[in-house]
This record gives C-alpha cells, sequence and structure tokens, in this order.
DNA sequence: GCCAACGTTGGC
DNA sequence: GCCAACGTTGGC
C-alpha cells in the first residue's frame, strides 16, 4: 500500500464537501506527472493526504482512502464540461481520474507552513519552492512523521 | 529540437 | 491582487 498527497482549493472543492458526499472523482487533473500517478501507480485501498492550497491556511487536512484506481476522466470528452479538453480521446484517453474516499478529518490543520520547517519533510516536493504538483507520493516515513504532528 | 510567449498554480 | 516558478504551446 502507498501513500500519497493530493490538492485540492477548498473554495472548490475541500474535505468538508468530501466528508459529506463520502466518495468522489479525482477528476480535472491536466498535469502529465500527476495523471501518470493517477493512471500507473495508484492502487485501490491507498491512502491519501487531503491538501488544502489556495487558502487563508494551506496546510494538510485530513486523510481520505483511494476507493478505485485509476480510470479515464470523462469529463475531458464533454464540450460543456469545465475540463473539456478536444485532444483526449474516448478511444485513447488522456487524462485520468482516482475515485477517493473520505476517512478522517483532522481536528486541526497541520499548515504548510509547519511542515517546512521540520527537517523530516526537506524532500517532499510540497515543501520545495515553486512546486506545483498537485498530487505527489509520500513515503512511509514521512506519513507517520505527519501523523505524529497530528492530534489525531 | 530550441526557446519565447503564454497560461496556470499557489503562496503570500 | 501580486508575482515567481513552472509547464505547455507553437513558430521556426
Amino acid at each position: 500500500m502507498a501513500y500519497w498527497l493530493m490538492k485540492s482549493e477548498p473554495d472548490v472543492f475541500g474535505i468538508d464537501d468530501l466528508k459529506r458526499v463520502k466518495v468522489e472523482p479525482w477528476d480535472g487533473v491536466r498535469n502529465y506527472q500527476a495523471r501518470n500517478m493517477m493512471r500507473d501507480e495508484m492502487k485501490k485501498g491507498d491512502q491519501a493526504f487531503f491538501y488544502h492550497s489556495n487558502c487563508e491556511v494551506p496546510g494538510i487536512v485530513g486523510i481520505m482512502t483511494i476507493a478505485r484506481a485509476g480510470y479515464p476522466d470523462d469529463t475531458a470528452f464533454d464540450p460543456e464540461a469545465k475540463y473539456y479538453d478536444p485532444k483526449s480521446d474516448p478511444d485513447n484517453p488522456r487524462w485520468y481520474r482516482v475515485d477517493v474516499r473520505f476517512k478522517r478529518k483532522f481536528r486541526k490543520v497541520i499548515p504548510l507552513s509547519e511542515l517546512k520547517t521540520c527537517p523530516e519533510l526537506a524532500d517532499m516536493p510540497l515543501v520545495r519552492k515553486g512546486n506545483r504538483l498537485s498530487i505527489m507520493p509520500v513515503t512511509p516515513e514521512q506519513w507517520q512523521f505527519i501523523m505524529g504532528l497530528t492530534d489525531k
């Protein structure tokens, strides 16, 4: 089982939204690195941190599990959809998504500012300047360390 | 295949 | 709202 971190803007879709709907397709990702991870590496049962970006206190807000491994993101096929991509062909899909399931919301956000101060996390793309990857792997060591920062 | 222009991300 | 960093696009 692998660990991940996935970013979302809470104004668009936040942890409270996931808690309400329980399971949600993580669609609209239009970045090849993130696509490759969803398509090739994420497996059902993997765990992921839910990260709030572009908001007042960016940081990790909870945990979800991967409910379904990578499958084609058909929002790319719909000309009416926000994430429409005319270059994605249903016979050869360019974009993929996974389904995520709500597991837990932390009592307190673990702010990015705090994560940045931890030498244990210095290798995470998340804390590196200018990194915009919206999905990234988390090592078991990093996962355990971050879990130790929560108040459960 | 280079690279300038452009668009997007996302912290601040 | 600003802007640095980065990915993508497209002309050549």
